[in-house]
DNA sequence: ATATTAATGATACCTAGTCTCGAAACTAAT
DNA sequence: ATTAGTTTCGAGACTAGGTATCATTAATAT
Protein backbone atom coordinates (compact mmCIF):
# COMPACT_ATOMS: atom_id res chain seq x y z
CA UNK A 1 0.00 0.00 0.00
CA UNK A 2 2.69 1.98 0.56
CA UNK A 3 5.70 3.28 -1.54
CA UNK A 4 9.10 1.41 -2.26
CA UNK A 5 11.93 2.45 0.87
CA UNK A 6 8.74 2.88 3.51
CA UNK A 7 11.02 1.44 6.57
CA UNK A 8 9.13 -0.29 9.86
CA UNK A 9 10.15 2.65 11.54
CA UNK A 10 8.30 4.78 9.13
CA UNK A 11 5.62 2.77 9.36
CA UNK A 12 5.14 2.75 13.34
CA UNK A 13 5.07 6.98 13.10
CA UNK A 14 2.34 7.08 10.32
CA UNK A 15 0.13 4.73 12.46
CA UNK A 16 0.77 7.03 15.28
CA UNK A 17 0.34 10.51 12.99
CA UNK A 18 -3.25 8.58 11.62
CA UNK A 19 -4.05 8.20 15.53
CA UNK A 20 -3.38 12.23 16.09
CA UNK A 21 -0.12 11.63 17.65
CA UNK A 22 2.74 14.23 16.84
CA UNK A 23 6.03 13.33 15.46
CA UNK A 24 8.46 14.22 17.48
CA UNK A 25 12.26 12.97 17.85
CA UNK A 26 12.16 11.02 20.71
CA UNK A 27 9.14 8.86 19.52
CA UNK A 28 11.57 8.38 16.59
CA UNK A 29 14.14 7.33 18.32
CA UNK A 30 12.07 4.70 20.14
CA UNK A 31 10.75 4.06 16.49
CA UNK A 32 13.99 3.25 15.53
CA UNK A 33 15.08 0.97 18.21
CA UNK A 34 12.08 -0.98 18.13
CA UNK A 35 12.22 -1.54 14.72
CA UNK A 36 15.71 -2.80 14.65
CA UNK A 37 14.38 -4.95 17.20
CA UNK A 38 14.93 -8.78 16.23
CA UNK A 39 13.31 -10.25 19.49
CA UNK A 40 11.09 -9.61 22.59
CA UNK A 41 12.39 -6.55 24.66
CA UNK A 42 11.39 -4.78 28.02
CA UNK A 43 11.29 -1.58 28.74
CA UNK A 44 14.96 -1.02 30.57
CA UNK A 45 16.45 -2.07 27.54
CA UNK A 46 15.17 0.17 25.37
CA UNK A 47 16.04 2.80 28.44
CA UNK A 48 19.48 1.83 28.28
CA UNK A 49 19.56 2.18 24.60
CA UNK A 50 17.65 5.20 24.57
CA UNK A 51 19.66 7.34 27.40
CA UNK A 52 18.76 10.73 26.49
CA UNK A 53 15.15 9.90 26.32
CA UNK A 54 13.30 10.53 29.67
CA UNK A 55 11.83 7.54 31.57
CA UNK A 56 8.12 8.68 31.19
CA UNK A 57 8.41 8.83 27.64
CA UNK A 58 9.76 5.62 27.18
CA UNK A 59 6.58 3.91 29.01
CA UNK A 60 4.20 6.44 27.62
CA UNK A 61 5.67 5.46 23.96
CA UNK A 62 5.17 1.84 24.98
CA UNK A 63 1.03 2.43 25.66
CA UNK A 64 0.99 4.52 22.74
CA UNK A 65 2.09 1.90 20.81
CA UNK A 66 0.45 -0.87 22.52
CA UNK A 67 -2.48 0.61 22.16
CA UNK A 68 -2.17 1.09 18.67
CA UNK A 69 -1.52 -2.39 18.33
CA UNK A 70 1.81 -2.47 16.83
CA UNK A 71 3.25 -3.59 20.05
CA UNK A 72 2.27 -6.75 22.12
CA UNK A 73 2.63 -7.24 25.79
CA UNK A 74 4.78 -10.54 26.40
CA UNK A 75 4.63 -12.49 29.34
CA UNK A 76 7.82 -14.51 30.27
CA UNK A 77 8.33 -17.55 32.00
CA UNK A 78 10.29 -15.11 34.84
CA UNK A 79 7.01 -13.41 35.44
CA UNK A 80 8.86 -10.33 33.54
CA UNK A 81 6.60 -8.34 31.78
CA UNK A 82 8.20 -7.76 27.76
CA UNK A 83 7.27 -6.17 24.41
CA UNK A 84 7.35 -7.05 20.82
CA UNK A 85 6.24 -6.19 17.71
CA UNK A 86 2.99 -7.69 16.73
CA UNK A 87 1.90 -9.45 13.84
CA UNK A 88 -1.75 -8.27 12.72
CA UNK A 89 -4.60 -9.17 15.31
CA UNK A 90 -4.88 -11.59 17.92
CA UNK A 91 -2.25 -14.41 18.65
CA UNK A 92 -0.17 -16.11 21.18
CA UNK A 93 3.75 -16.21 21.46
CA UNK A 94 6.23 -19.78 21.35
CA UNK A 95 9.19 -18.37 23.25
CA UNK A 96 12.54 -19.79 23.33
CA UNK A 97 13.29 -20.28 26.71
CA UNK A 98 17.24 -20.14 25.88
CA UNK A 99 17.88 -17.85 23.15
CA UNK A 100 14.62 -15.73 23.58
CA UNK A 101 13.51 -16.51 19.84
CA UNK A 102 9.95 -16.08 19.55
CA UNK A 103 7.16 -16.95 16.94
CA UNK A 104 3.28 -16.45 16.65
CA UNK A 105 1.08 -19.12 17.13
CA UNK A 106 -1.62 -18.64 14.37
CA UNK A 107 -4.43 -21.03 12.91
CA UNK A 108 -4.72 -23.21 15.62
CA UNK A 109 -7.99 -24.24 17.25
CA UNK A 110 -6.99 -22.88 20.73
CA UNK A 111 -9.87 -20.09 20.73
CA UNK A 112 -12.69 -22.39 19.48
CA UNK A 113 -11.62 -24.43 22.21
CA UNK A 114 -11.56 -22.07 24.77
CA UNK A 115 -14.92 -21.50 23.63
CA UNK A 116 -16.29 -24.26 24.03
CA UNK A 117 -14.45 -25.45 27.56
CA UNK A 118 -15.61 -21.92 29.15
CA UNK A 119 -19.49 -22.60 27.53
CA UNK A 120 -19.87 -25.88 29.16
CA UNK A 121 -18.72 -24.54 32.34
CA UNK A 122 -21.71 -21.53 31.98
CA UNK A 123 -18.79 -18.90 31.52
CA UNK A 124 -19.27 -16.05 28.86
CA UNK A 125 -15.47 -15.58 27.82
CA UNK A 126 -14.21 -12.49 27.31
CA UNK A 127 -10.76 -12.76 27.03
CA UNK A 128 -7.64 -14.82 27.81
CA UNK A 129 -3.84 -15.06 27.83
CA UNK A 130 -1.98 -17.71 26.99
CA UNK A 131 1.86 -18.13 26.68
CA UNK A 132 3.71 -21.12 25.52
CA UNK A 133 7.53 -21.86 26.86
CA UNK A 134 9.91 -24.30 24.99
CA UNK A 135 13.19 -24.84 23.03
CA UNK A 136 13.46 -23.46 19.73
CA UNK A 137 14.63 -25.67 17.04
CA UNK A 138 18.01 -24.20 16.69
CA UNK A 139 18.91 -24.35 20.13
CA UNK A 140 17.98 -28.41 20.39
CA UNK A 141 19.83 -28.74 17.48
CA UNK A 142 22.93 -26.79 19.28
CA UNK A 143 22.98 -28.36 22.22
CA UNK A 144 24.93 -31.51 23.57
CA UNK A 145 27.37 -31.01 20.55
CA UNK A 146 29.84 -33.04 22.22
CA UNK B 1 -5.93 -40.85 54.25
CA UNK B 2 -6.16 -39.10 57.61
CA UNK B 3 -8.28 -38.73 60.51
CA UNK B 4 -11.66 -37.09 60.89
CA UNK B 5 -11.54 -33.30 61.75
CA UNK B 6 -8.54 -32.80 59.66
CA UNK B 7 -8.88 -28.96 59.05
CA UNK B 8 -7.64 -27.64 55.88
CA UNK B 9 -5.35 -25.28 57.82
CA UNK B 10 -3.65 -28.49 59.45
CA UNK B 11 -3.21 -29.92 56.21
CA UNK B 12 -1.81 -26.96 54.77
CA UNK B 13 1.06 -26.93 57.60
CA UNK B 14 1.18 -30.75 57.41
CA UNK B 15 2.36 -30.63 54.03
CA UNK B 16 4.97 -28.17 55.25
CA UNK B 17 6.16 -29.99 57.88
CA UNK B 18 6.84 -32.74 55.20
CA UNK B 19 9.06 -30.46 53.45
CA UNK B 20 10.95 -29.80 56.56
CA UNK B 21 9.50 -26.72 57.45
CA UNK B 22 8.92 -25.93 61.09
CA UNK B 23 4.88 -24.95 62.36
CA UNK B 24 5.79 -21.48 63.84
CA UNK B 25 2.83 -19.25 65.21
CA UNK B 26 2.89 -16.87 61.93
CA UNK B 27 2.78 -19.77 59.84
CA UNK B 28 -0.67 -21.22 61.26
CA UNK B 29 -2.13 -17.82 61.13
CA UNK B 30 -1.55 -17.43 57.61
CA UNK B 31 -2.78 -21.25 56.82
CA UNK B 32 -5.67 -20.47 59.06
CA UNK B 33 -6.43 -17.52 56.62
CA UNK B 34 -5.58 -18.93 52.94
CA UNK B 35 -7.81 -22.24 54.60
CA UNK B 36 -10.87 -20.00 55.02
CA UNK B 37 -9.89 -17.79 51.62
CA UNK B 38 -12.67 -18.82 49.02
CA UNK B 39 -11.41 -16.77 45.82
CA UNK B 40 -7.98 -15.65 44.95
CA UNK B 41 -6.61 -13.20 47.02
CA UNK B 42 -3.66 -10.64 46.50
CA UNK B 43 -0.07 -10.74 48.96
CA UNK B 44 -1.79 -7.51 50.20
CA UNK B 45 -5.24 -8.63 51.29
CA UNK B 46 -3.34 -11.58 53.65
CA UNK B 47 -1.28 -9.14 54.99
CA UNK B 48 -4.29 -7.16 55.78
CA UNK B 49 -5.85 -9.90 57.54
CA UNK B 50 -2.46 -10.46 59.42
CA UNK B 51 -1.27 -6.95 60.37
CA UNK B 52 0.44 -8.69 63.51
CA UNK B 53 2.67 -10.82 61.12
CA UNK B 54 5.77 -9.46 59.35
CA UNK B 55 5.46 -8.17 55.40
CA UNK B 56 8.91 -10.74 54.65
CA UNK B 57 6.72 -13.47 56.49
CA UNK B 58 3.78 -12.98 54.32
CA UNK B 59 5.97 -12.97 51.29
CA UNK B 60 8.12 -15.92 52.56
CA UNK B 61 4.94 -18.35 53.13
CA UNK B 62 3.18 -17.20 49.84
CA UNK B 63 6.81 -18.38 48.14
CA UNK B 64 6.73 -21.99 50.12
CA UNK B 65 3.38 -22.84 49.57
CA UNK B 66 3.31 -22.14 45.90
CA UNK B 67 6.43 -24.09 45.92
CA UNK B 68 4.69 -27.00 48.02
CA UNK B 69 2.23 -26.80 45.17
CA UNK B 70 -0.48 -26.02 47.42
CA UNK B 71 -1.01 -22.46 46.18
CA UNK B 72 -0.92 -21.04 42.67
CA UNK B 73 -0.05 -17.89 41.39
CA UNK B 74 -3.04 -16.37 39.49
CA UNK B 75 -2.59 -13.26 36.77
CA UNK B 76 -5.50 -11.31 36.70
CA UNK B 77 -6.63 -9.75 33.34
CA UNK B 78 -5.42 -6.23 34.91
CA UNK B 79 -2.13 -7.29 35.32
CA UNK B 80 -2.11 -8.26 38.72
CA UNK B 81 -0.94 -11.16 40.84
CA UNK B 82 -3.41 -13.31 43.17
CA UNK B 83 -2.82 -16.74 44.43
CA UNK B 84 -5.43 -19.44 45.03
CA UNK B 85 -5.59 -22.67 46.56
CA UNK B 86 -4.72 -25.09 44.08
CA UNK B 87 -6.36 -28.56 43.34
CA UNK B 88 -4.00 -30.91 42.72
CA UNK B 89 -1.87 -31.20 39.92
CA UNK B 90 -1.30 -28.22 37.16
CA UNK B 91 -4.17 -26.85 35.34
CA UNK B 92 -5.70 -23.29 34.27
CA UNK B 93 -8.30 -21.45 35.56
CA UNK B 94 -11.83 -19.66 34.26
CA UNK B 95 -12.18 -16.24 35.70
CA UNK B 96 -14.95 -14.40 36.45
CA UNK B 97 -13.75 -10.67 36.17
CA UNK B 98 -17.25 -9.93 37.61
CA UNK B 99 -17.35 -11.31 40.75
CA UNK B 100 -13.63 -12.88 40.91
CA UNK B 101 -14.90 -16.48 41.18
CA UNK B 102 -12.52 -19.21 39.91
CA UNK B 103 -12.59 -22.51 38.37
CA UNK B 104 -10.34 -24.88 37.68
CA UNK B 105 -10.07 -25.71 33.99
CA UNK B 106 -9.73 -29.65 34.09
CA UNK B 107 -9.87 -32.61 31.43
CA UNK B 108 -9.59 -30.60 28.37
CA UNK B 109 -7.04 -31.03 25.32
CA UNK B 110 -5.41 -27.75 25.82
CA UNK B 111 -1.77 -29.23 26.87
CA UNK B 112 -2.44 -32.37 23.86
CA UNK B 113 -3.40 -29.34 21.50
CA UNK B 114 -0.34 -27.34 22.69
CA UNK B 115 2.19 -30.04 22.31
CA UNK B 116 1.19 -30.61 19.11
CA UNK B 117 1.14 -27.07 17.90
CA UNK B 118 4.78 -26.55 19.47
CA UNK B 119 5.79 -29.56 17.64
CA UNK B 120 4.75 -28.35 14.51
CA UNK B 121 7.11 -25.15 15.12
CA UNK B 122 9.91 -27.33 16.09
CA UNK B 123 9.56 -26.07 19.60
CA UNK B 124 9.99 -28.58 22.80
CA UNK B 125 7.31 -27.45 25.44
CA UNK B 126 8.86 -26.81 28.51
CA UNK B 127 5.59 -25.22 29.73
CA UNK B 128 2.86 -22.44 29.18
CA UNK B 129 0.66 -20.06 30.88
CA UNK B 130 -2.78 -19.38 30.18
CA UNK B 131 -6.05 -17.77 32.01
CA UNK B 132 -9.33 -17.35 30.57
CA UNK B 133 -11.38 -13.90 31.07
CA UNK B 134 -15.17 -13.97 31.44
CA UNK B 135 -18.42 -13.50 33.23
CA UNK B 136 -19.92 -16.78 35.23
CA UNK B 137 -23.20 -17.84 34.82
CA UNK B 138 -24.73 -16.49 38.44
CA UNK B 139 -22.99 -13.22 37.48
CA UNK B 140 -24.93 -13.58 33.75
CA UNK B 141 -28.08 -14.68 35.57
CA UNK B 142 -28.69 -11.46 37.66
CA UNK B 143 -26.49 -9.00 34.81
CA UNK B 144 -29.68 -6.43 33.46
CA UNK B 145 -32.28 -8.00 35.97
CA UNK B 146 -34.92 -5.40 35.07
C1' DA C 1 18.19 -28.23 79.79
C1' DT C 2 20.90 -27.01 76.28
C1' DA C 3 22.73 -26.44 71.76
C1' DT C 4 21.61 -25.91 67.14
C1' DT C 5 19.23 -24.31 63.59
C1' DA C 6 15.37 -22.07 61.35
C1' DA C 7 12.24 -18.36 61.36
C1' DT C 8 10.94 -13.82 62.60
C1' DG C 9 10.06 -8.72 62.12
C1' DA C 10 12.10 -4.15 61.52
C1' DT C 11 14.03 -1.74 58.36
C1' DA C 12 16.57 -0.55 54.37
C1' DC C 13 16.52 -1.28 49.86
C1' DC C 14 15.12 -2.25 45.09
C1' DT C 15 12.58 -2.48 40.59
C1' DA C 16 9.31 -1.10 37.66
C1' DG C 17 6.36 2.07 36.79
C1' DT C 18 3.20 6.53 37.51
C1' DC C 19 2.35 11.52 38.47
C1' DT C 20 3.31 16.38 38.33
C1' DC C 21 4.64 20.34 36.33
C1' DG C 22 7.12 24.03 34.10
C1' DA C 23 9.70 24.22 29.79
C1' DA C 24 10.19 23.03 25.01
C1' DA C 25 8.49 21.63 20.60
C1' DC C 26 5.13 20.75 17.22
C1' DT C 27 1.16 22.31 14.24
C1' DA C 28 -2.12 25.38 12.30
C1' DA C 29 -3.70 29.90 11.45
C1' DT C 30 -2.55 34.04 10.35
C1' DA D 1 7.62 34.11 9.46
C1' DT D 2 4.94 34.89 13.87
C1' DT D 3 2.04 33.68 16.83
C1' DA D 4 -1.37 31.02 19.48
C1' DG D 5 -2.86 26.76 21.08
C1' DT D 6 -1.75 22.25 21.93
C1' DT D 7 0.97 18.34 22.78
C1' DT D 8 4.90 16.37 24.41
C1' DC D 9 8.90 16.63 26.90
C1' DG D 10 12.27 15.41 30.82
C1' DA D 11 13.42 15.89 35.75
C1' DG D 12 12.33 14.38 39.69
C1' DA D 13 9.09 13.11 43.41
C1' DC D 14 6.40 9.40 44.40
C1' DT D 15 4.19 4.67 44.72
C1' DA D 16 3.39 -0.42 44.81
C1' DG D 17 4.99 -4.56 45.34
C1' DG D 18 8.51 -7.19 46.58
C1' DT D 19 13.56 -8.62 48.30
C1' DA D 20 17.84 -8.48 51.36
C1' DT D 21 19.99 -7.91 55.76
C1' DC D 22 20.48 -8.97 60.26
C1' DA D 23 20.11 -9.07 65.25
C1' DT D 24 16.65 -11.34 68.04
C1' DT D 25 13.47 -15.03 69.08
C1' DA D 26 11.38 -19.53 68.76
C1' DA D 27 11.24 -24.44 67.44
C1' DT D 28 13.42 -28.80 67.38
C1' DA D 29 17.05 -32.40 68.37
C1' DT D 30 20.10 -34.13 71.80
Amino acid sequence: MRKRGYSLAEQLLDTLEERGYRSTSPRRAVANVIAGQERHFTAEELREKLPEVGRATIYRSLKILVDAGVLCRVLLEDGNLHYQLSHRGHHHHLLCVECGASEDLLGCDIEDLLQSVSAAHGFQLSGHWLEVYGRCQSCLQTQVPA
